[in-house]
RNA sequence: GGCCCCGUGGCGAAAUUGGUAGACGCACCGAACUUAAAAUUCGGAGCCCUCGAGGCGUGCCGGUUCGAGCCCGGCCGGGGCCACCA
């Protein structure tokens, strides 16, 4: 009974079909099962997918399927992050409408990660650039408005003069422009901005209670948000020093810190070249302006940094140290200050910090310890090429002295709170955030409108609500720089919705993060017309269960969507604090890279690997030469190392690619494809089709015996391992070892199989008969199409994406004897066979009396026997 | 500069979380089947040697422990994130 080989191209369409006749993956919010919500980031419709897509998808369907089968209502959906700048660049390229050309891309995406047959359900499909989508958000968006969620402020971006647009930083590179190439400037615009920094302190504290997030990015967003606890000190300002000028209220200069306890080693104060008071100087002083503009000039994103001298500027103003009024400090405008942070104002220790020591040096402005190492001696302790940032006790400061750091803070802030100056105390204990408003406007057209209206008589005027959506016009041009949208009047000009008269719509849209902020609500209810979210739905299935995605989402997206998550619990969207309970964050696909002789980039496609004398070689498939083989890399489209999943999809079939992403590697590590591992994933397939049909089993009727010989036992045995196993795996997001496992239990079947093809006897027939099955349905997650085809073959009853999972017999899995191993000083020596519940006594018997032990004590005497039940024996002599 | 992660065969990796290191796969070697190849099936394999009931072995050095891939300290190497954050 030779099988033919599985076929599928054959197959798997069929199996897409059924599942989607039957509505196999249709979730029912009013379905009474319990819930589980498994979510993929869902992708940005670039065109084509990537093999990155492939491998995210796979695990999350691997997820889907598993808790479907344990008994879940699994809410599995899939969508489109569909705004964003590529859509625009394709317009000025080919001249295709970005509307135009993102649905398509939708089309084409969609028939792909159908052929990959994901158990998505796809009557909940949704993209961001639909109208029925970005209304809701519009809608959140004057919530957010109302609830005093939301600020307009001005704020420097980087502008592509050119191009006429705001660049994010990512897109600057060596301050040019990344499209136009053209020298990026610092603009002051006037920007709407989301209040996430309300949040700051929440947004912190709960990350502790993400127990099933990655430490590492927890710690990102905690660094990220970038919490600190110091002093807010006002210095007076010397006013014989002072400048013309310089407003009559600015008598004294704010400063943050986190460090008051070293306060007597101020050497000096620096601003900001953006400060305030820099800015007054400036006013009058020529160098000063002509300092600040340099300074302004270098901006601060490049990685310049690293190499940027510290300079600074000599205002000839000195500020008095609060605690002397005789000892006045000088007033720096320093390049390293930044005005986002904290006051824009620092005091310089230079002894204690490296930074404010190599400005002292350069400056020639002193350095006094003031804080003594355990070890040093107070009398001598100075400070050298490096400033001292460790623990000690204060020394060279006053009142301070002999106190710890934790002391000489708490005491520094004790008392300058009960100071006054001007009226007001000279210090207050402040908590920091590097954290800042989230800028969320865009000069571009493809993306959803900010739904406001300017008009000169009232200023800021939200679009009504009936009036949404505020609709992107469809009748535009990208032969001419710029946004679109400001160049179309009968969209822009609009009446005031508040007096009437002549007003303009605001032209900027919003940044595409919004858009994925929350997404995921809006899957639990994804045709409501009238509200973002049904709170009751949204509750009942957030948070994610298990959300999927790319590490270089980890800051941004993840943190905007614990924010949105909060600013709609705020507006009564929800009612839950935290959009994911689990997070997973999967490694990238990563293929070899390979030259030819020209020094080209070689497609993967065009590349044959030959082993020539034991070692891997590549020749060109066309031309026959060998090409040189590089490192592994990221698949990109520069350096040609990309793999097509439609290719692999046509050749080797869906679910061969899906067992092939999932295995080897584990899943948050880079996998490397390889043509060789593919093939294998296929030779796989092929194996396990063959072992359903080829095994021979006896009759199918025949009832399981009684009583099961050793080999029938063994299979059972192992069937049931690998089964509490695969389980463990897949719970554990190790798809990698759930495969191994899976590979084992194949082994195990083949192995006790009849060679000969004759008929096994019953009790074995029976065994093998329930192998075969639960491999399939182990199998069936990550292989979904091989799995139904097999569930058929077997003549099981419906579908294997509607079986629920085996149960394990527990019985089955502890052994009557079992093989400890025997160490005679940490050094193993033997195995010795003792029953499973034998006594400490009986265990150190046996193991002594075994012949390699009695050779490995050599007559020692043996002063202890360490028994470990159940796994080891060390003796130790 | 700060913070963090990772180093295990030729390769990807596993190791019940302190208890037999290298499961499973890829590549490789041998055998069977075949006119031949592919496919398939069976078998082999960490390294070293004097081939033994042998020695060595999880980047390196040291420590704790009956016992360390796993814990602690110090190096070396690779990678990531943030980056003049006061």
């Amino acid at each position: 009974m030779k099988a033919e080989r599985y076929n599928p191209k054959d197959s798997e369409p069929r199996w897409q079909a059924e599942w989607a006749r039957a509505e196999t993956f249709r979730t029912r919010n009013d379905d009474p099962r319990p819930r589980y919500y498994v979510l993929e980031m869902f992708p940005y419709p670039s065109g084509r997918i990537h093999m990155g897509h492939v491998r995210n998808y796979a695990m999350g369907d691997v997820v889907a399927r598993y808790k479907r089968a344990r008994g879940f209502n699994v809410l599995h959906p899939m969508g489109w992050d569909a705004f964003g700048m590529p859509a625009e660049n394709a317009a000025m390229e080919n001249k295709v409408h970005p509307k135009e050309w993102t649905y398509r891309n939708i089309a084409t995406m969609r028939g792909q990660l159908q052929s990959m047959g994901l158990s998505l359900d796809w009557s909940r499909e949704i993209a961001t650039c639909d109208p029925s989508y970005y209304k809701h958000q519009q809608a959140m968006f004057l919530d957010f408005l109302e609830a005093g969620l939301v600020d307009r402020k001005t704020a420097k971006v980087n502008w592509d003069p050119v191009d006429q647009t705001v660049l994010a930083n990512e897109q600057v590179i060596d301050g040019r422009g990344w499209r136009s190439g053209a020298l990026v400037e610092q603009r002051e615009l006037t920007q709407w901005f989301l209040k996430i920094t309300d949040y700051s302190e929440e947004l912190l504290q709960a990350l502790d209670g993400l127990e099933r997030w990655p430490d590492k990015v927890r710690l990102m967003q905690r660094n990220w948000i970038g919490r600190s606890e110091g002093l807010m000190v006002r210095f007076a300002l010397d006013q014989a020093t002072a400048p013309e000028g310089v407003p009559s209220h600015a008598t004294d200069l704010e400063i943050f810190t986190t460090r008051p306890d070293t306060l007597f080693g101020a050497k000096f104060m620096a601003l900001a070249p953006d400060h305030p008071l820099a800015k007054a100087a400036a006013a009058r002083d020529p160098k000063l302006a002509a300092f600040a503009e340099e300074c302004r000039r270098v901006g601060t994103s490049a990685e310049a940094i690293e190499t940027a001298e510290k300079l600074g500027y000599d205002t000839g103003m000195r500020a008095v140290h609060p605690f002397d009024p005789s000892w006045t400090l000088p007033v720096y405008v320093a390049n390293f200050i930044l005005m986002e942070y904290g006051t824009g104002a620092i005091f310089g220790c230079p002894g204690h910090d490296q930074r404010d020591l190599d400005f002292a040096r350069k400056y020639d402005l002193g350095a006094t310890a003031v804080v003594c190492p355990p070890d040093a001696d107070p009398a001598t302790f100075s400070i050298g090429d490096d400033a001292y940032v460790g623990e000690g006790r204060l020394i060279n400061s006053r009142f301070l002295d002999g106190l710890s750091i934790e002391e000489a803070k708490e005491a520094v802030a004790a008392r300058l709170e009960q100071e006054t100056l001007g009226g007001r105390p000279v210090a207050t204990r402040k908590v920091n955030f590097r954290l800042r408003d989230w800028g969320i406007s865009r000069q571009r057209y493809w993306g959803c409108p900010i739904p406001v209206i300017h008009c000169d008589a009232c200023g800021v005027v939200p679009a009504p609500r009936e009036s949404l959506p505020v609709e992107l016009p469809e009748d535009i041009g990208f032969d001419k720089p710029g946004n679109p949208l400001d160049r179309h009047p009968t969209w822009r000009d609009v009446p005031c919705p508040r007096c009437g008269g002549a007003a303009r719509r605001e032209t900027d849209t919003m940044d595409t993060f919004v858009d994925s902020s929350w997404y995921f609500a809006r899957f639990t209810d994804p045709h409501l017309a009238d509200r973002p979210t049904d709170p009751k739905e949204a509750d009942g299935w957030l948070p994610v269960d298990q959300y999927i995605g790319g590490i270089e989402h980890a800051i941004l997206h993840l943190l905007y969507s614990r924010f949105f998550t909060r600013a709609m619990r705020t507006c009564g969207h929800l009612n839950l604090d935290e959009p994911f309970r689990g997070l997973f964050t999967q490694g990238m696909v990563v293929h070899e890279t390979y030259k030819d002789s020209g020094g080209r980039w070689v497609m993967p496609v065009d590349v044959r690997i030959e082993t020539v004398e034991g070692e891997r070689r590549a020749f060109h498939v066309k031309t026959g030469e060998p090409v040189a083989i590089g490192s592994i890399e990221k698949m990109s489209k520069s350096k040609k190392n990309v793999i097509d999943p439609e290719h692999i999809l046509d050749s080797f079939g869906a679910d061969a690619a899906r067992w092939f992403v999932l295995s080897d590697s584990p899943p948050e590590r880079d996998v490397i494809w390889t043509e060789e591992g593919a093939q294998g994933a296929y030779r796989f397939v092929q194996r396990v089709w063959r072992l359903v049909n080829e095994t021979p089993l006896g009759d199918p009727a025949a009832a399981r015996p009684e009583t099961l010989g050793d080999d029938a036992l063994a299979v059972r045995k192992a069937t049931h391992r690998t089964l509490a196993a695969v389980e463990e795996a897949i719970e554990g997001l190790r798809f990698n070892v759930a495969v191994a496992k899976i590979y084992e239990l194949a082994n195990a079947i083949s192995g006790a199989a009849p060679k000969d093809g004759s008929t096994p006897a019953p009790d074995l027939g029976s065994s093998l008969r329930e192998a075969l099955g639960t491999l399939v349905q182990l199998v069936a997650p990550m292989m979904p199409h091989l799995a139904e085809e097999c569930w058929r073959v077997l003549g099981r009853d419906g579908l294997v994406a509607d079986a629920a999972w085996p149960a394990i017999e527990r019985d089955l899995l502890v052994e009557d004897t079992i093989v400890l191993p025997v160490q005679v000083n940490g050094k193993k020596r033997a195995d010795i066979a003792v029953a499973r519940d034998a006594g400490t006594q009986a265990i150190e018997a046996a193991a002594l009396a075994h012949e390699n032990v009695q050779r490995a004590i050599e007559g020692r005497p043996v002063r202890k026997i360490i028994v470990v039940p159940q796994r080891i024996v060390n003796v130790v002599a």
